[in-house]
DNA sequence: GCAATACCAACAAACGTTTGCTATTATGTT
DNA sequence: AACATAATAGCAAACGTTTGTTGGTATTGC
């Protein structure tokens, strides 16, 4: 079958702990003896068993990455920078999508830790799992929180800030009558942006009612089903704060097929910059984050933990989202 | 550190290898018995280490994707669908994204297999090295190729059946200048789609001509780069078919840019119908495959020769791509 | 009451590595 | 020439499982 470590060392007549030490590089071998092995080796298309080797060195070189939803760009553009970022260091990762359903992603959760992943980086379903993944003792790292009082390390955008500069911009522009559009109960992200949206209101003298905030998928069919509901709701709308772009692209798509001119009746604006969202066609006023950068940082800061830097040191790191005005708001 | 099934045994006072067998479902151990060892290792909160099972069993579980690119959403969906199936039959999956690059790809390939994947599904980054993969042992299924001749299974779209009837719709639609951007030399799709065209123009007494086909990356960026290069050529141009919908979105923000107007000044058609391609804005008309469907069966393809069914017969699968008209073609 | 038959549990080898320890050889010192 | 030292190679245990084989006990049939 697979040509093991003995093999090459029944091939040149050695023990097979000198062809552990030749390949490892590690000392205790000659020089001319390891040129034979590694030749041999190379020659014999010998190719190291991972599992074994993950076995006795209780390592893997991989981690687990649970998202809600890889076609969404914003977490599309995070994995993309983490597995480069892991790239570099040699390790793997295992891809699980949880389709914002807790309880796939507490599957994967156990799955992922029965392959020994070395550490985990996850956007969970929900905050309250969120708030539980302080029990589990493999490294990990959550996307986007950093609130205070927990044990993770943190890596992520100022979500309060994003959601103050967001609505703060509407309202400078003078629409008065903003709804908001967030994701399914309890996300984090969400919240955190909210309560931003609330202090730009306050400094307006505005307040931040119930029945103007409405919940949806975070895809470009949820926005656009959300905006029917607020707009059908009765309420005065001049405007839409869409918790994330492809929710600010269905709000575009409401608008668009409802006659509604953006940005003259209603302004728009989102949040994560995906890159349709700069489309000449689209040109979605939206708040920049460094999604890319965003990932690369996850996979370092995880990293460091799995490699016991910096002793029981947590690392801290807030990235600022910046307003990117385009054509959606007036 | 981690609790294994001798940690079990040692509680219970009885022997590891009965643990495994219970928790295995296989015979050999009384129903008491069971009961007590299943509610120990669940008290205990045992996890089986799938790296030693793996080294025992030659299984991993795992299946390794390799693609050129997670940020399109062409591989996006196709990825998804793969996800799905794997999760069904209890496999993870490794996310390897090449960036087109064949250094990396091989490197990832090498890396997969050390790490005994029980698969791999890739979309190789170029047509040579997509030849060269019928020497490889591991189960191994490539992405939207069917050639005849070679021994892999195939799950594909038609690819020059897609080719031929957009470009067809062009010329039906009046258009007798059209020019062709498709990706990176030596792209197994990019080729079949051509030849589809070439097919097409033929019928309408047309011939292919070297200087209307321009080579650029497979994003949006490079379909903008693409156009710019066919409109400042000085050749007669009316109508433009992109390779893949994210050239085509090039295509039509160089319109944009240009005082072009779609689709009267020139006709745009794209091919895959991502889900951008649809929205209000943009309108555009391509070639629609079913992206997730495509990556479902290219798991459970693979799953197939994995688990040696069907002895050594074939699958072939081919599915039909479809013209979606949209507002960007007259 | 005894042999034959089930059934159950334990032992031990194997999967493919790494690594501490010991045995061997070569080298250098006096 | 005898001995200490250093370098190299091999042995064997360990990582955490699975599984074929064996030993022991309870059950069955006569």
């Amino acid at each position: 079958m697979n040509i093991t470590i003995k093999d090459v060392a029944k091939e040149l007549g050695v023990s097979y702990s000198s062809i552990s030490r030749a390949l490892n590089g590690k000392e205790g071998v000659s020089e001319e003896t390891r040129q034979r092995i590694v030749a041999a080796a190379e020659r014999m298309g010998y190719q190291p068993n991972e599992l074994a080797r993950g076995l006795v060195n209780r390592i893997s070189n991989t981690v687990g990455v649970i998202i809600p939803d890889i076609l969404n760009p914003y977490f599309g553009e995070i994995v993309n920078g983490i597995i480069e970022a892991a790239k570099q260091k040699g390790y793997n990762i295992f891809l699980c999508t949880s389709g914002w359903n807790g309880d796939t992603e507490s599957e994967y959760l156990k799955i992922l830790r029965q392959k020994r992943v070395d550490g985990i980086i996850i956007k969970p379903a929900d905050y309250s799992r969120d708030m539980a993944y302080d029990t589990i003792t493999t490294p990990m790292i959550i996307i986007d929180r950093q609130e205070d009082g927990e044990i993770h390390n943190k890596v992520g955008v100022d979500n309060e800030q994003g959601g103050y500069i967001a609505t703060r911009h509407l309202l400078e522009r003078g629409y008065r009558h903003p709804v908001f559009i967030i994701g399914q109960e309890d996300n984090y992200s969400s919240s955190q942006r909210l309560v931003g949206a609330e202090r730009a209101l306050k400094e307006f003298g505005l307040t931040l009612e119930k029945n103007r905030v409405a919940e949806g998928w975070f895809t470009i069919e949820g926005g656009r089903v959300a905006a029917a509901r607020l707009f059908n709701s009765g309420i005065e709308i001049d405007s839409v704060f869409g918790i994330n772009d492809l929710i600010a692209l269905g709000v575009l798509q409401y608008c668009n097929e409802n006659g509604l001119s953006v940005p003259e009746d209603v302004g728009v604006i989102g949040f994560d910059d995906i890159s349709y969202a700069a489309l000449p066609q689209i040109q979605l006023t939206t708040i920049h984050q460094p999604k890319h950068q965003l990932g690369r940082l996850l996979f370092e800061t995880l990293y460091k933990e799995i490699k016991g830097f910096e002793g029981q040191e947590q690392t801290k790191i807030r990235l600022e989202p910046q307003l990117v005005i385009r054509k959606t708001t007036r």
